[in-house]
RNA sequence: GUGGCCAUAGCUCAACUUGGUUAGAGCACAAGAUUGUGGAUCUUGGGGUUGCGGGUUCAAUUCCCGUUGGCCACCCCA
């Protein structure tokens, strides 16, 4: 407390105690997209600010109020990437990877950056774990893609065992396509019909941007947002409405269904399907990961048409809702959790290293261990052990050494066995077995 | 960027309303009772410039102003 020194508000330590849990879910993210065949891609944190104001919009707000931006010794206008799409689209480009891939499927984690102020779910360096489908079309199933990365995402949230998600979803095709002009302009023309209605916001947002309307909170506002003529405004297509057919169907009980015409994501680059999935767990921050198709980014970045979709998931947030929703999934780790208690006098460096050679092949077998510094109290060793969550504790002192054993004890039941050296894993992988979720 | 609430030990909080000797408790930490057998109990101990700066006062953790930070909401987004 008496620091000199203090993080940044808005970026915060992660420290032992809390780092297990988004171990845990770095390796669930791995495990999940790779069942789908996506491959992981790492991007600089830093990118030219020019790739942001390009992709996302020069007027959104992520660009022009939420950007770190500076320059270098080199007088390099850099940015620390606010979210991750324009990064991949750029990598992609640069290493030419769709001249030997016809097209891609690429999942990233990472933090991000945006100078908002903090808040609960909201944090200046936070961190996403997101997917991009590059290029992937069917001749056949124009929605194809939109169809598979909402699988992906709705497929992994349930992998994790979240509850009650409420999944939202838009055709964004007129709204941001070749007709956008057309159709903003008639939206415009709807709200200024009924101004007096309007809350002063919104009455300001009419010039500014018509659909940044659609995020107010003002219930006179709201009123009109409902009775929005969208038939004669933008009428869905036959494919949409058949895109949603299908994903409804395939949604299990504790998702929930909605097509929403207000949902207008704050990036420019969307040109189709949007989505967002929404936790009734959060507070005012309750968007748990949001994407669409964006078809129109490689162009605006220099190279050819390649349409793509995506999406994106708030770590934090994630694991505030597996906190909440699901606490008993993380314990899986304590079941497999191994000490080591050495007690041969402190100047045995040897014999030390031996221990630590155990706990590597125990690790590499996915046993969390905890390797203690000798000491001769075994009564400190087991108090500590049992203090960590320890389902067992490994035993080594002058007895062992001589012998060439392990004593292993069962922390639970107290019972002890003694093990010659090179079948303890074995040992502790039987004994482990039942305790196991499926 | 705007607004509301808050700031005391590593953590959770007392004491502040009505200013008054060395700012307390629980948890956690350390040592011992117990020199190779844990979770309990008991004893003892370490730990604080009361976020920071200024003002009022004989006297400020307490009252006032500023500042920094935190939480929550707006805004926006994951």
């Amino acid at each position: 407390m008496a620091s000199q020194y203090s993080s940044f508000p808005g970026m915060d330590d992660i420290l032992p105690g809390e780092i297990e849990k988004w171990q845990w879910l770095e390796e669930k993210t791995r495990t999940a997209f790779a069942c789908w065949g996506f491959n992981e891609i790492r991007t600089p944190l830093l990118e030219p600010t020019e790739l942001f104001t390009r992709s996302i919009g020069e007027t959104t707000d992520i660009v022009h109020k939420e950007m770190y931006t500076f320059k270098d010794r080199g007088d390099r206008n850099m940015t620390l990437r606010p979210e991750m799409t324009a990064s991949v689209a750029r990598a992609v480009i640069q290493n030419g990877l769709l001249k030997t891939n016809k097209f891609l499927k690429l999942f990233y984690t990472g933090a991000m950056f945006r100078a908002e102020r903090p808040q609960a779910g909201r944090k200046r360096q936070f961190h996403q774990i997101g997917a991009e489908l590059v290029n992937l079309t069917r001749e056949d199933d124009p929605y194809y893609a939109d169809w598979l990365i909402v699988r992906v995402l709705i497929n992994f949230l349930d992998y994790l065992k979240i509850k009650n998600l409420k999944f939202r979803i838009n055709d964004l095709t007129l709204i941001n396509g070749e007709q956008a002009e057309l159709v903003r302009s008639k939206l415009r023309k709807y709200f200024e019909s009924h101004k007096s209605k309007l809350d002063p916001d919104s009455v300001y947002r009419l010039d500014k941007n018509v659909l940044r309307i659609f995020d107010s909170k003002i219930e006179t506002t709201r009123a009109l947002i409902r009775d929005v003529p969208w038939n004669d405004i933008a009428p869905f297509s036959e494919e949409f409405l058949k895109l949603n057919k299908l994903l409804q169907e395939g949604f299990e009980g504790n998702v929930s269904f909605e097509i929403d015409r207000t949902l207008v994501r704050g990036l420019d680059y969307y040109t189709g399907v949007v989505f967002e999935v929404a936790s009734s767990t959060l507070g005012a921050q309750d968007a748990l990961a949001g994407g669409g198709r964006y078809d129109r980014l490689y162009e605006e970045l220099g190279s050819t048409s390649t349409p793509c979709t995506g999406f994106s998931i708030g770590m934090e947030r994630l694991l505030m809702v597996l906190e909440k929703n699901n606490p008993t999934a993380q314990s899986q780790m304590s079941t497999k959790s191994i000490y080591f208690a050495s007690i041969f006098p402190n100047d045995n460096h040897a014999a030390f290293l031996k221990t630590v050679g155990a706990s590597r092949s125990l690790t590499e077998s996915g046993f969390r261990v905890i390797v203690a510094e000798p000491s001769p109290k075994l009564g400190d060793h087991l108090k500590r052990a049992s203090k960590l969550g320890a389902s067992y504790t490994v035993i080594r002192g002058d007895q062992e050494l001589t012998e060439k054993k392990w004593t292993v004890k069962n922390m639970m039941t107290g019972d002890q066995a003694s093990i010659p050296e090179g079948g303890l894993l074995n040992y502790l992988m039987q004994n482990t077995k039942e305790l196991e979720l499926p």
